[in-house]
RNA sequence: GCCCUCGUAGCUCAGUAGGAUAGAGCGAUCGCCUCCUAAGCGGUAGGUCACAGGUUCAAAUCCUGUCGAGGGCACCA
C-alpha cells in the first residue's frame, strides 16, 4: 500500500522532470508514512518540503505540481496540501478491501517479503558457557535472538543460526576440577571446597552419576590432591592460584584419559542440558560451533600467524600481544599468555574470521550488555586481517531484573543461587516467558514482573493478544456449530459490507503488518511486533464489543468472518515470529 | 578518571535515518453484559520529553555541555 503510493509520487516527480518543472536535483526515495491523525488523512509524504530547498521554490508551490502531476489512482480518493508543504492523501473507502483475500491466500506468507533477497546472515546468539545452567539474564539473549532471527528469514535473508561453545579454557577447566572434588567428597573424602570453584547443585548431580558408575576409579586421597597447593582465599591465599593449582593437580592425578573423561561428562551434560533447555523455549540453532574445534583445525594459529605476517603482533613480558590500540581500542590485548595458553580473546578472533571465511555477507552477534567493552577490540582484530568490520553487527542485549510481589529479586551468580530459564519456564510457562522477554527494547532495562507474566486477566499482555485470538476461533466454531461457516472460496465475497469504522480501523491495522515486520527485521526490533500485536488485538476487541459477526444477513455476515479470519491469520503469523503459541480456547 | 547505554504521564514503557496537536498499558476516576468468552469495551484526568545552550522552515529525535541511573575499562570467560 505504501509502495504504491510511493510508486505515484515517483510517476509525479519523473513527469515534473521531465517537462522542466524541476531541475538540478534525481528524486531520492520518496518518505512516505502513514499519518497519526486521521484527519492528515492515510498517507503524507514531506518529499515538497525536503526537495524545495535543492531544486528551488516554495515547498508549498512545490507540493501543488506534484499533485497536479500524480497519476489518476483508484486507490486514492484525493489528496491536500498542508501545513508548510506535506501532501496528504487519503485513500478511496474499498482501498483496503482486497486486503483479506491477500492474506487469506497468502496465509503464513502474509508479511514475508524477498527484501533480504537470499543474503547470508548468520546470527549467534546466547553462547554460554557450558559450566552450568542457562539463567534469566541468558533466556532474555535467547528471546531475542531467536525472534531476530526469525524475522530476518521472514525478510528474506538466508539465516544460519549458531551457538558458540566455550569448551575450551580455564572456566571448563574449573568446571571439571569441581565435579571431580564433589565426586571424592561423595567417595569419603574430606574435601575443603574451593571458594573459586562451581557450587551448584547440578555439580553434585553430575558427581553423583560419576561416582555412582565408576565406584573409587576416580579416588585420590585428599591429602595428595591438596599437597602443596597454594592457599584459597579465605585461608589468607589467592584463590585463581588456588583453582589453577588443584586443576593441574587433577590432570596431574588422573592423567589425559581419566580427566578428559570427568571433563567431557561435565560438558555433555550441561550442553545437554542447555540444548534441551532452549529447545523447550522454542529456540533452535542450526549450529553448535565448537571452540575447541578452532584450536583443532589450526585456526587459531593461522589468525595469529595471519597478524603477525601483518605486523599487529609484538612480545612484552613473555606475553604475545595484539596492537588492539592501533585500530581503534582502548589498549593492546594479550593474545598468548605468559604461560604459553592462549587467551579468550585469540579463540574469538580465530572465531570471527572463520565466520567471515565461511562467506556470510552478514554476521550479527548478540551478547550481554556487560560485555559492550569487548566491541571495539573484535571488530579492530577484523580490520587487522584485513577483513571489513562492516560486517559484523554486535547488539547488545541489557539485564532483565525479576520482580516478585513489587519486590526486586537478588540474584548472585556467585553463589549458585541464581533464578534458572527452566525455573522461569516452569513458573510463568513459555508464552509469557518469551513475550516479556521482548516486550523492551534490548537497550533497555528489562523488569520482568513475574507476578504479571503469571496472571490470567487482560492485564496480562500475553493472554489479552492470546484471547483476541482464542475469540476468533470460538465465533468460526459457533458458526460452524450454527452452518453458517464463512464461504470457503475467497471468489465469493461480499466485502463491500465492510462500511463500518471499527472495520476500517481493523484493515487498517492489518494492512500495516508487512511494513511492520519489515520495520523491526531492518531494525532489530522484536518489540515492535510485540506492541503491534497488542493494538491488533485491541482493534479485535473493540470491534467484537461493538458489533455482532453472526448476523441474519448472509453477505454481511460472510465479509464479517472473512475479516476475523483475517485477523486470526495475522494474529497467527505474528505469534510464530514471536514464538507464542496461538490458543484456540483459554 | 576514560568509554558505552539510558533519562518521555504517579508506575512500566512506545515514539528518535528531524515532521503537523508527544502515544499506549497499568494505576486513578466515571460508565458498558436479556447479545458470538466481561480473560472484553468506552469516556475523563494526568507532560517544562532530566537540565542548559546550539543547528533550521521544523528538535523528544541531530550537536555541545551539565546533572542523574546502570554497565565496562584483566596475561577471566
Amino acid at each position: 500500500m505504501k509502495q504504491q503510493v510511493k510508486e505515484l509520487l515517483s510517476a509525479a516527480w519523473q513527469h515534473l522532470a521531465a517537462t522542466g518543472q524541476v531541475t538540478g536535483a534525481d528524486l531520492p526515495d520518496p518518505q512516505v508514512d502513514r499519518t497519526r491523525d486521521p484527519a492528515h488523512g492515510d498517507f503524507a509524504t514531506n518529499l515538497a518540503l525536503v526537495m524545495a530547498k535543492v531544486v528551488g521554490g516554495k515547498p508549498r508551490d512545490l507540493a501543488a505540481r506534484l499533485v497536479a502531476a500524480l497519476p489518476a489512482s483508484a486507490l486514492i480518493a484525493r489528496t491536500e496540501i498542508a501545513g508548510p508543504g506535506f501532501i496528504n492523501f487519503f485513500l478511496a473507502p474499498g482501498a483496503h478491501l482486497s486486503l483479506i483475500p491477500t492474506i487469506l491466500a497468502a496465509g503464513p506468507d502474509y508479511g514475508c517479503s524477498k527484501l533480504g533477497a537470499g543474503k547470508r546472515v548468520q546470527v549467534e546468539f546466547v553462547s554460554a558457557n557450558p559450566t552450568g545452567p542457562l539463567h534469566v539474564g541468558h533466556g532474555r539473549g535467547a528471546a531475542y535472538g531467536a525472534v531476530v532471527a526469525d524475522l530476518l528469514a521472514a525478510v528474506g535473508f538466508a539465516v544460519h543460526r549458531e551457538y558458540y561453545v566455550n569448551d575450551a579454557g580455564r572456566q571448563m577447566d574449573i568446571l571439571g576440577t569441581s565435579l571431580w572434588l564433589r565426586y571424592l567428597e561423595l567417595a569419603g573424602e574430606d574435601i575443603p571446597f574451593p571458594s573459586n570453584g562451581y557450587k551448584g547443585d547440578y555439580v553434585w548431580d553430575m558427581a553423583a552419576t560419576l561416582h555412582r558408575e565408576h565406584g573409587d576409579a576416580y579416588r585420590h586421597g585428599a591429602d595428595e590432591v591438596f599437597a602443596a597447593i597454594p592457599a584459597d582465599e579465605p585461608a589468607g591465599g589467592d584463590k585463581e592460584l588456588h583453582i589453577d593449582g588443584l586443576v593441574a593437580r587433577a590432570k596431574a592425578l588422573l592423567g589425559d584419559n581419566r580427566y578428559r573423561y570427568v571433563f567431557e561428562l561435565g560438558l555433555n551434560n550441561i550442553l545437554d542440558d542447555i540444548r534441551d533447555d532452549l529447545a523447550h523455549f522454542g529456540v533452535t540453532y542450526d549450529e553448535w560451533f565448537s571452540e575447541r574445534s578452532l584450536t583443532e583445525k589450526g585456526a587459531v594459529n593461522r589468525a595469529l600467524e595471519r597478524l603477525r605476517a601483518a605486523g599487529h603482533l609484538y612480545e612484552k613480558d613473555g606475553a604475545l600481544w595484539f596492537r588492539a590500540s592501533a585500530f581503534g581500542d582502548e589498549k593492546d590485548r594479550v593474545v598468548v599468555r605468559d604461560n604459553g595458553q592462549s587467551t579468550y580473546f585469540a579463540s574469538d578472533i580465530a572465531y570471527h574470521m572463520d565466520k567471515l571465511e565461511r562467506g556470510f555477507d552478514r554476521v550479527i552477534d548478540i551478547w550481554g550488555a556487560d560485555h559492550h567493552g569487548y566491541v571495539p577490540r573484535i571488530k579492530g582484530a577484523l580490520q587487522a586481517l584485513g577483513d571489513d568490520p562492516a560486517k559484523l553487527d554486535v547488539l547488545l542485549v541489557q539485564f532483565a531484573i525479576l520482580y516478585r510481589g513489587g519486590e526486586r529479586m537478588q540474584m548472585s551468580t556467585r553463589s549458585g543461587e541464581f533464578v534458572t530459564l527452566r525455573e522461569l519456564r516452569q513458573e510463568v510457562g513459555r508464552d509469557a516467558a518469551r513475550f516479556f522477554y521482548i516486550m523492551r527494547r534490548c537497550e533497555q532495562h528489562l523488569d520482568f514482573d513475574l507476578d504479571l507474566a503469571k496472571s490470567q486477566s487482560s492485564d496480562n499482555p500475553v493472554y489479552y493478544v492470546q484471547y483476541a485470538h482464542a475469540r476468533v476461533c470460538s465465533v468460526l466454531r459457533q458458526a460452524a456449530d450454527k452452518g453458517l461457516a464463512a464461504e470457503p472460496s475467497p471468489g465469493v465475497m461480499h466485502l463491500e459490507h465492510l462500511t463500518e469504522t471499527h472495520e476500517q480501523d481493523l484493515l487498517k491495522t492489518l494492512a500495516r503488518y508487512p511494513e511492520l515486520v519489515e520495520e523491526a527485521a531492518l531494525g532489530e526490533e522484536p518489540h515492535q511486533l510485540t506492541h503491534y500485536l497488542r493494538e491488533l488485538a485491541n482493534d479485535f476487541h473493540t470491534y467484537y464489543n461493538a458489533h455482532q459477526f453472526l448476523v441474519e444477513d448472509a453477505a454481511l455476515r460472510d465479509a464479517r468472518l472473512k475479516l476475523i479470519l483475517a485477523v486470526r491469520q495475522v494474529l497467527r503469523n505474528g505469534f510464530n515470529l514471536i514464538g507464542v503459541s496461538a490458543p484456540e480456547t483459554m
